[in-house]
DNA sequence: CATGAATGAGTATTCATTCAT
DNA sequence: CATGAATGAATACTCATTCAT
């Protein structure tokens, strides 16, 4: 026994192709990147920010310690872009391509079907947002980012309102009732680890609709 | 059922209030288990577990540090205490003396303005409960009262569908929607740190109401 | 009797000389244990277990406190593995190659002059056995080791009483009487820190002898 | 030579027995002195002195935490009398009335002989006065009184050198081997938890005189 | 006198971060 | 670039000692 540790052959000696690619070889540099954040979002879901240690996020990434700060200028650092890269990737996916002339009816269907959609690929990510949503250890950036997309929606709501489409009542409350009842529903499927049916899915959307329609 | 969550909860666990009073001036002697309890629920909800540091909490409490460990085991054994106090002080504030044989439409509204009253007379003790939802350092204690509260919960539901007054529907599905639009109405009041007005609350109740019903 | 201790004591049970070294500079990487090792015994012996400090152990050795924590798992697997250490190296001296087949003079002699030769080069080493005797934070393996050590000197008496040898007597005695004496006289030196000269070894066991000869 | 140990240098150092009784009730006061003091000997034998807390020693003596303060002026002081007590007895037993004249063979049997009594009486004293020998928290009082007896028993061994009763050689030396034999019989039945035959401890004696004698 | 609740300095241990390889 | 050994500041927890009752 002479070497009792042997130096762990990542199996592919690839030369690095640098973190910052603008084009084709997306995968090989950013790689190491993206498992640190997949590793780091599950771990952080589980044990939350402070309970997860960076040696164990490098673990489970399968890189070494000091590669993280490569990356990431600290802790802080990465669970914040987590936090942009989710929020983002949430507003694409929700809001992309807003139909912003369509009737409210189908606004609010095409709202919550989207982040059911999200929600169901990316259940994780959608917890980690919650849970992490106003922690001290958000940066500026993602306070103004939440901001923007809070303003974003209650937009949406003033206006059904204005239209005398939804019930009249602090926009906070109904965007409070509408999320706060989209997160319970995704939770009562976490928590039992199983996915919402489509079926459901649908009768939570009729159920909520009915909820906040005047 | 007058009495949903009876006694047994293993009250040898903790030691209550240790100290052995004479007789007349009782208030010291808890004062400081209290004391504890008060700033560790503030501290936890604010920063998280893992985030709190214990002499951060002896601080705010007004104790030495090592008074903490008079009360409590360890940190954990204290959050467990606290989360065991609330959830036991919600149990008694929403589902004591529960009208069990009124109809669904008066069952539900108490239901909901008992639990406004309690999130109103005790905001962080509510996120509490939400935040440490799950977390692994809950004891078995914990997780067990966790469950039987569900069970209760789930029992009223399930009542009342059979009843007809609700919507079919996966029980879990319209716990998680009723529930959830709480923990986010009430959320929209503490992230701006501001109470509800009861004409909102009684809104909030209606929009649910409606939500839910057959 | 050529490996009276054989290696099989659990090798695995320490990292041994974690940090991997690519080939030349084999110093290094094990210098750090060996100085912790070092350090540990010096202030054990010194202050005791309880009374030595991981952090001093740590200034002593020249290293970080938290590097102590990389080579042990903790301060009384530091403890363990020292005395494993120091009491597999007396075996070694004191009982490999053993002359067993040889006459019980030269027997007695050739072990009282090994173990002379072991006291003298690591006098705290012994003094740190002596100690640690017994010990609670002895974990099962130093149990083990220390019972068959006993066992191996118990049967060169007994084997020497039988032979007519020895003064007739229960054996451990015999063994107490000459290891105490062996200890005594380390200490009588090791209390005015100034070695015995050879001579007095000579001396010291030749009247040994004539206590224990039949 | 009838007493060779004046008592009472620093009489003033410990309160003694401060409960003041008159004669009768002279247990009630002076018992929790002499419980504390027994209770801690025990302790200190088993766990060492760092390793056994006060709360410890005061639970197995049957009183509160701070009346140990009201004996002894701190932890260190309660070991310092510990000690000083054990000595003192120790040297009562071995020393008082010491046949100075006697012929050195029964001189070295009396001397044996008492020994082995106070360590059959008292077997948890002596392993206490062995292992705290030299330790850093004994107080110079303690550290004088040490160096009078191994003055006293050295004077023994020069003077019957000196008659050519004994082996030539280092006072030190030949003490060192016959206190340290001792104590490596009293270990071997201390080990066992068993304690020597009569018989065994005449073998010892006779053993070590045939090692020492001219 | 006796107590034991209270304290905070001190302990073992962990962990974010750095840096030599 | 990637690594993981090394670090020391920070953490949970203990314990000798005090002091109000």
């Amino acid at each position: 026994m002479t070497n009792p540790l042997p130096p762990k052959t990542t199996a592919a000696a690839e030369p690095a192709a640098r973190p910052s690619q603008a084009s084709i070889v997306k995968k090989v540099g950013g790689d190491k990147r993206e498992q640190i954040l997949d590793a780091a979002l599950e771990l952080f879901v589980e044990r939350g920010f402070y309970g997860t240690a960076v040696p164990e996020i490098a673990d489970k990434a399968g890189v070494g310690a000091g590669t993280i700060y490569r990356y990431f200028d600290s802790k802080e650092a990465l669970v914040n872009a987590i936090y942009r890269q989710q929020k983002m990737m949430f507003a694409q996916v929700a809001l992309g391509d807003f139909p912003a002339t369509a009737p409210t009816r189908e606004q609010f269907r095409t709202l919550w079907m989207r982040m059911a959609k999200f929600a169901t690929l990316h259940p994780k990510a959608f917890v980690f947002m919650e849970l992490h949503h106003h922690q001290r250890y958000l940066d500026a950036e993602n306070v103004a980012l939440e901001q923007r997309m809070l303003d974003l929606f209650s937009n949406v709501v003033v206006t059904a309102q204005a239209r005398g489409d939804l019930k009249v009542g602090p926009p906070r409350l109904l965007m409070g009732i509408v999320m706060g009842a989209f997160v319970g529903v995704i939770r009562s499927c976490v928590e039992i680890d199983q996915p919402l049916e489509s079926a459901d899915w649908k009768l939570a959307e009729q159920i909520l609709w009915e909820a906040v329609r005047a």
